[in-house]
This record gives structure tokens, C-alpha cells and sequence, in this order.
DNA sequence: AATATTGCCTATGGAATTACTAGGTAAATA
DNA sequence: TATTTACCTAGTAATTCCATAGGCAATATT
């Protein structure tokens, strides 16, 4: 599994701010129960997004979150790198190794990471507003 | 991740046993030395592939595995989809869900799975022997 | 037949990661 | 001052990953 919850619950959450209106602030509460997640669990993603910038945050009635950009400049890639820590799919590629039957494969690791990276960042909030499907 | 120890502990094997003599049977503790894996573990990967008829095994003195297709035979994806159980880079794909903004992605994720999967289909043992890198 | 060498089987344990919870503190508004 | 919100630190439950233990079954050699 190359993307956990945590990954695709933040890719939901600023799914679901991106429909929103841009100016209004979103109370966690709301975002928890409108996409069904912990708001707990929540807490430590909308957390990370918002040290990391991806959202402005206010305090008080009247507070929450929002985007501070449009949709077309997320990412999918930039929020998965933020949320997963990475996306790298073997250890080898971050680690490194020395043995020779491993290192074989290594040039298949190097292509298949940099494959992932190409598509995330190839996808932005937006494409996905658009290419899904409404139930 | 998406590829454990488990999926590249045997890629590593059959890469190994591919640069050997193909008629001669290689005992598990040669193999487990030569690749610094741990015997026991490797047995659970070793029963793995012999199971799914990727290697021959031959019990007592003189016996081991060795492989009994050319390496061209084996592709990267059929050894990682055995021995990792699935290579789906989500649980999403695998099971399904039904929340509006997680169906968004969907397609994505659809889409991510299938380019994994030619990937990986589009490698053989025989193509790591000739673009990995000896030491 | 006996012994050594090998693979095969079932069960278990430890470590790491993932997913989630608890309880309080700080800031903003009314 | 009271309420509503975000922020922070810690802890826990569940799962997965990695590996180990110990015995049984098959084959070859002597």
C-alpha cells in the first residue's frame, strides 16, 4: 500500500474545501462529519496541512480552515509528500544497499519512483474536481 | 511502501538463482548466505514460490531449488503479486468506498494501479541481469 | 537399515507502523 | 466572561511486517 488513510483522507478534506467558497472558514467539526472521519484523527492532518501552509487557519467563532490557493495549484503529489512523509516504494531508493543481487533491481526501483512522482504531481486538486464521478 | 522485504527478499532469489547453472539445484542455506537473508524467513518465501510452481524443489542431499523457466519467462510483476499478496496502491481499489469526495479519486487510483501493473508486467528476470549494475 | 541432508509445515514472538483517542491550552469572537 | 474554535502532547489499540522455533517428511549416501 503506497498511500495510507492519513494520504487520502487529507486529498478528501482538500477535495472537499476546493467545493466549497474560497473565502468561507470551515470549522473542523463540519469537515469531520461531512466526511465522515475521526475528529480527532483529523485534527493531526488539518494540523499538518496547516503548519505546512496548504490551508489558512482561524481561531474562534466563526474559524476553521480553508485553501488559500486555487485548486489548480495542489498538487496531489506536494499533499501526499506532506502527509505520507514519502512516497517512495521500496526502501532501497531512500536507503540505499549493497548487495549485488539487489542492486540489480535498483535501476527498476530509481524508474518506478520516479514514474509515482511524475503522476501525483501531474494531478492537481482541480483535475480531480473535474474527472470525478458525482454520486 | 509499496514493495516489503518480503516481495524484493525474492526478487533478489531469483535474480540469484538466474545467474546460476539452470539444471543444478541450489540448497536453501547456500541461498540464504549468499543473499545475507535469514534461512528461516527465506523458507517461508522459498515454499512461496515453490507452491505457485515458480521453482522446482527437490528434497536431501544434492537437492535445493533452481528455476525451471528462462529468466525471460518471469516477469517482476507475477513475483511481487505472489509474494506480496496484491500490489494495490490503495485499499480503495481493492474494496471500494462510497463517500462523494474519496470517489473523486477514484480514477485516479484506477489509474495508478493499472500503470503499476504494466510496470512491473514489463520487466523479466532477464532484464534486471542485464541493466543492473555489477559490484 | 541408518544417517545425513535437504525441503515442508504450523505456530509463535517482537518490532514497527498505522489509526485513532484523551485531555488539556491558546486564541478569537460575541 | 463565555463560547467556539484551533493547537499541542501524550497515549493506546490494532494491524502488519519481519523473523524465529521446533518438529516432520522426503531423498541420497553409506
Amino acid at each position: 500500500m503506497i498511500v495510507s488513510t492519513k494520504g487520502r483522507y487529507a486529498l478528501r478534506v482538500m477535495v472537499g474545501l476546493a467545493m466549497k467558497d474560497r473565502e468561507e472558514y470551515v470549522p473542523l467539526k463540519e469537515i469531520a462529519e461531512e466526511e465522515d472521519i475521526s475528529q480527532k484523527y483529523l485534527e493531526s492532518i488539518m494540523s499538518t496541512l496547516s503548519k505546512a501552509g496548504f490551508v489558512d487557519a482561524v481561531h474562534g467563532k466563526g474559524g476553521g480552515y480553508r485553501l488559500n490557493r486555487p485548486a489548480k495549484d495542489y498538487t496531489v503529489g506536494a499533499i501526499l509528500k506532506l502527509t505520507e512523509g514519502n512516497l517512495a516504494p521500496v526502501t532501497c531508493t531512500s536507503q540505499g544497499c549493497s548487495r549485488p543481487t539487489c542492486c540489480k533491481a535498483m535501476p527498476m526501483w530509481e524508474r518506478l519512483e520516479k514514474m509515482i512522482d511524475d503522476f501525483f504531481e501531474g494531478i492537481t486538486i482541480a483535475d480531480l474536481l473535474e474527472e470525478g464521478n458525482e454520486i
